[in-house]
DNA sequence: AATGAATGAGCGTTCATTCAT
DNA sequence: TATGAATGAACGCTCATTCAT
C-alpha cells in the first residue's frame, strides 16, 4: 500500500542516496527534538547531528517547518502503525485488544522519545496549524481503534456514549508518560499503571449503562 | 495569610509602583506565553505587551530564566489554591470532595490559559530543571489532596495501593486538556466527559480490592 | 595652597557629606579600573563597588567623561606629588634627587595599581582627550623635575640636549612596569633594574658632551 | 618556509575566498583597534569596516575573543619578522645588530598602528589571559634577540647579568611609543631619541663590569 | 547532491543616561 | 542627597534562509 517508506514533503531525494539522507535527516532530527524540545531545534543543530551542512540541509528542507512537519509524520506514524498491528491480529479477543491497546500505550512510554516528543506536539499544536493537523490525525487513528472496539464489547451502548467513552479513555491515556514515563518519578509504576489502566477503561465500558437521554431516539419508540 | 500577592526572584520593585509593573510583567508574559508558546516568548514580545521598553523589562528580570521560574510560579499557584479551597471547604463530603477535584479540573480547562500553559509546562520540563521542579511542586500538591481523600474512601487499601491509585487519576486526568481543552474538536463534551471521569474514578477508589501482596504484612497477622 | 582635597568636576558635593561621597566614589572608580580596566569600567559597576545607586552616581557625575576625568586628575595627583617631594627635599643632592627620581618610579611598579593604571591612561590617551591632556600634564611636570636636574648635573648641555636626555630618560623609564611591575614575569628584578636604570641615566646626563650641531649658536661664537 | 599566510583560530574560510575574506576582516580589525580601540572595539564595527554583514563575521569568528587573538597574533607576527630579519642579516656586526635593533623600534613607532597598538596591547594584557600570553611571546622573542647579541659584546658578563641587561634595555625601549610616536609631543625628536638610546644601551652592555657576587661561583676558584 | 559563504532580522542582555519622588 | 524606575541604543551572538559554485 505503501510506496515509498519515507513520506516527505521535501522536493529531492528522489535517488536512492537522496532516499538515504533522507532519512539521515529525520532521524537527526528526531534526536534533537527529542534530546534539546522544540526550542532549540534549530536547522544548524540538525545539520550538525545529521553531520551535514546547513546547505545541504537546506536544499532537502526549503524550510523549517517542512522538516518539523515531515518529521512529525514520520514520528506519528510508528503510533500508528502499533494500533494497526493490535488491530489487525486475529489470535486476540475483542477484550484483549483492547487491555493490549490501553497498556501498550502506557507501557511505551518508558522510551525517551515517547515521553518527550508528545509534549513538544502538544505544545506546537497550540500554536501551529500542520502541528495541530498531525495531532488530530494521530488521535483519530489511535480512537478509531477503540470506537470500533466499544460497540462489540457492549453493544448496548447509543454511539453517542460510545464516543464520548472512547473520547475519554483516550485522553487518560494521553497524560501518563508526564507521570510514569522515562526518566519521570513515578516511572517504577509504569506497569502496575498499565494493568490498571486497562482493568479500569475495560470495565468503564463493560458496566457502562445505556444512557436514557441520548438513546432516546431510538429506543423512546419501543417503549 | 499571604503576606504579598506576588511572589518574586526579581531584585527590584519593592515600591508600590514596582509592584504594579511586575504584575503588568507578569500579565504580559503570562498571555505571551498562552498564545505564541515558548519558542515565541521572547523579551522583546513581553515588553511589547507590557507596554514598556526592554531596558525596563531587565530592571526587573536580570534574565529570562528568571522571568519563566517566576512565571510558572505565580500561574502554578493558581492551580495550588483550587486544591486547597476544596479541601478547606466544609460543607463537602470527602465523595463530594473527590468528585469536585475530578471535575474542576476537567472543567478548568476551558480556559485557553489552561488548555494552553500545560503542554508548554510539560515540554519545558523536560528540557529545563526549574520547569521540571514548578511542575514536580504542582503535581505533588494536587496529589496530596487526592492521596489524602483515597483512604478515608476506602480505609481498606494499602499505602501503595493509595499511592498507585492516586497517581493514576492524577495521570488520567492531565490528558483532557488536550481533548476537550479550549478550542478542541471535543470541547463540547466537556461537561459530559467531567461526570464520566468523576464518576469512574471515584468507583475505582471505592471498588479496589485489597492486595494480598501489599497489604499481607498486617493482615496476615490477623488471618 | 589647596582649597579642597578633592579636585572635581562634579556639580555637587559641597557639604561634607557630598565631599566623603565623592571621596566614595573616585576610590571605587579607581579600584574598577585598576580591577578589570577601562573596558568594563561601566557606572552600574562603580555604582555597586560604592555601595551606592546608579542614580546617585549619576547625581555626582552627570557624565561618565566627567567621573573619568576627575579619577584621571586624582590619581595623577599622587604621582606629581612624589616628584614635588623629591624636589623639595633640601637633605639630598642633586646627584641623590636624579637617582631617587628614577628609582621611586621604577619601585612604584610594584603596585597594582601603578602597573594596571598607566596602560589605561597611555590606552585611553591615544581616543580620548581628556586623558591625553592629563597624561601630558602628568609627563610635563615629572620632567620639569628632571629638565631642572640636568642643567644642574652638567651645565656644559645646551638646552636641547637637554630637553632630549630627558624626555630619553622619562620615555625609558615609562615602560619598567610591563616587565617588573605588579604579577609581571621579571618582578624580582626590579631592585636591581632601578639600580641599574639610576646608574646609567645618571651618567647619560653627566657624560654627555656638548653637541656640536645644536649647541653652536652660542658657542660657535666663542670659538 | 611559512606555509599559509593567515594564522587562524577561525573555523572557516578554507577556500580562497574565504582566505581573502579572513584577512578583510583581520585588517579592518587592527583599523577599528588602532583608531578607536579596545573599548570601542566591537563586532558591528569591524564588520561595518570590513564591509560586510555581522553574520558573517561571526560565521567566520564564533566569539570576539577569538578575533581578538588571532588579530594580537597577525600583529605580533610582523614585530617578531622585523627581529628576526635583523638577526639573520649576515652584512652587520654583533654591534650593528644592537643598534639597529634599538633604532628600528624607536623609529617604527612612527607608525599609528604601533603607538597606538601596543598601550591596548598592555591594557589588555592585565585583564585578558590570551592577550598577556601574545604580549609575553612577543618579548620574550624579542628579548632573545638581545639576550644572544649581551654575550657576544661582553664576553665577561655573568648570564645574570646578561639577563638583567636584557630586560633593562627591553623595558627601556618600550615607553618610548607614547613620548615620541605618531602624533606625539615628541615625536620630532624621534631621530634624536633613536641614536642616544643606541649608544646608551650599547654601553650599557659593554661597560658594564662583571659582578663580584653572581659570577663568584666560578671566579671565585680562579682567584 | 553537497558545500561554504553571506545576509538581515532577531535574540538575551548591558549600557549611559534621565527623571520622578 | 539619594533612590528606584525607565528609556533607547548598542552589545555579542544565533537564527532561518539564500545563493554561487
Amino acid at each position: 500500500m505503501k510506496i515509498t517508506i519515507v513520506q516527505t514533503r521535501h522536493e529531492k531525494g528522489n535517488s536512492s542516496k537522496g532516499q538515504e539522507t533522507l532519512l539521515k535527516i529525520l532521524s537527526a532530527a528526531r534526536s534533537v527534538l527529542v534530546d534539546v524540545g522544540y526550542n532549540a531545534f534549530t536547522m544548524r543543530k540538525i545539520a550538525e547531528t545529521a553531520d551535514m551542512s546547513i546547505g545541504n540541509l537546506s536544499y532537502y528542507y526549503k524550510s523549517k517547518q517542512l522538516l518539523l512537519s515531515d518529521l512529525l509524520d514520520a514520528v506519528i506514524e510508528r503510533y500508528l502503525r502499533i494500533f494497526d498491528d493490535i488491530t489487525r491480529d486475529k489470535n486476540l479477543t475483542d477484550e484483549q485488544k483492547m487491555k493490549q491497546v490501553i497498556c501498550s500505550i502506557i507501557l511505551d512510554c518508558e522510551r525517551k522519545e515517547t515521553t518527550h516528543f508528545f509534549p513538544e506536539l502538544w505544545a506546537l499544536a497550540n500554536h501551529n496549524e500542520e502541528a495541530a493537523a498531525g495531532m488530530d490525525l494521530l488521535y483519530e487513528r489511535a480512537r478509531s481503534v477503540i470506537d470500533r472496539l466499544i460497540p462489540r464489547l457492549n453493544p448496548s451502548l447509543s454511539q453517542d456514549q460510545c464516543v464520548l467513552i472512547s473520547l475519554f479513555i483516550s485522553a487518560s491515556l494521553e497524560g501518563q508518560a508526564m507521570f510514569v514515563g522515562y526518566n519521570k518519578k513515578g516511572a517504577h509504576h509504569r506497569e502496575a499503571m498499565a494493568e490498571l489502566a486497562a482493568e479500569t477503561f475495560l470495565n468503564v465500558v463493560l458496566d457502562a449503562k445505556p444512557s436514557q437521554e441520548t438513546t432516546s431516539a431510538s429506543e423512546a419508540v419501543r417503549a
